[in-house]
DNA sequence: TCCTTTTATGCAATTAGTTGCATCTTTATA
DNA sequence: TATAAAGATGCAACTAATTGCATAAAAGGA
């Protein structure tokens, strides 16, 4: 479980509020670790309990707004846990599992359907990482920390890509499975 | 949640009971759909419940136990389903969320721990798909669902290629970034 | 024959994440 | 100045999966 330290080391980055901090996971730390508000102000409340962070309310701003910054015993946990080594997370794809059924079934079943949706959100989510490789990562010298945080960033082109591949790639086999279909 | 669905599918391929598809989904469907002999056992229930399979009690067996076959409503259920589409599903990656704490924290935090020892795993995953590769399905014709199964092999195989090439390249990366740690 | 091991099935507690809703505060608007 | 909208925080119920343990029946060995 990893949200404690994604949280940690985005508010590393930059001290902020719990709104601020769920907008951030959705165009950085959290395409590897994604979070809804709900789950992320539950967990500032652990953090700040365990006294790795603290919060002071923010004035001049909406709501009950409050800031939350990492403290020294937060920083050292985040150290700690870095140096640690876990497996690869188990992969749950239903996506295959509907190609294996398509296969037992025989053919024309329809996960055309899903391998097409795939594709398309596939092909999004590819566009918007090649869009921040061009404005962040594209012509200039990048800091040690840039080129690891790119070094992440090329990690999701890669995966985006090799699956717009093998989506094509599958339905490719199934055109040529069942050419009466199309 | 595919489960039932996985379920239903390594039933249509070959009755049997609870445990042997605990072990069969050790090495085929589990390989994208992992499950636990509790899952299989409670989740065989809801489907007998369903009348989507029935089971029968296998005389002559160790235990108590019961061979589960797919029920026509079953099969239909498994069509349906096949035929939706729904979004890839969130991927959750605590490497990635230590590489970039790596970043905030400064470099030699020793995320080279995970990345070695993922290294080493993905390295086994991929000689155990290139076994099955050279075993089933290497020199002679394929039949289509053959051929559909081996499609998803081949997604295995490019998966472990891939994040084997991304270790590497991110332990070549900080091996540049400090040449004094090694 | 008793006792241990293996095979097979299953329950219960916990954890992590999702979804839907509730509340409070400030800002904008009619 | 009411009132609505937007911003910010949070609770509660539910679901899926993990982990640890319990039970039952047959096989094999002493």
């Amino acid at each position: 479980m990893s949200l404690p330290h994604a949280l940690l080391t985005s508010l590393l980055e930059q001290p902020c509020s719990g709104m601020d901090l769920a907008r951030r996971f959705g165009r950085s730390i959290g395409f590897f670790w994604p979070a809804t508000h709900q789950q992320i102000y539950k967990e500032l409340g652990k953090l700040e309990a365990a006294g790795w962070v603290r919060s002071t309310a923010e004035e001049g701003a909406r709501g009950r707004k409050r800031c939350y910054e990492v403290l020294p015993a937060g920083e050292q946990e985040l150290k700690r846990w870095v140096a640690e080594a876990d497996d690869p997370p188990p992969l749950r794809d239903a996506m295959m599992v509907r190609l294996r059924a398509e296969a037992a079934l025989g053919t024309g079943a329809g996960v055309e359907n899903d391998l097409l949706h795939r594709l398309a959100r596939h092909r999004t989510q590819l566009a918007l990482y090649e869009d921040i490789e061009q404005r962040d990562f594209t012509g200039r010298e990048l800091s040690a920390a840039e080129q690891l945080q790119y070094l992440i960033l090329q990690s999701g082109l890669a995966t985006e890509r090799e699956h717009i591949r093998f989506c094509e790639k599958a339905l490719a086999l199934l055109e040529a499975l069942e050419p009466a279909e199309s």
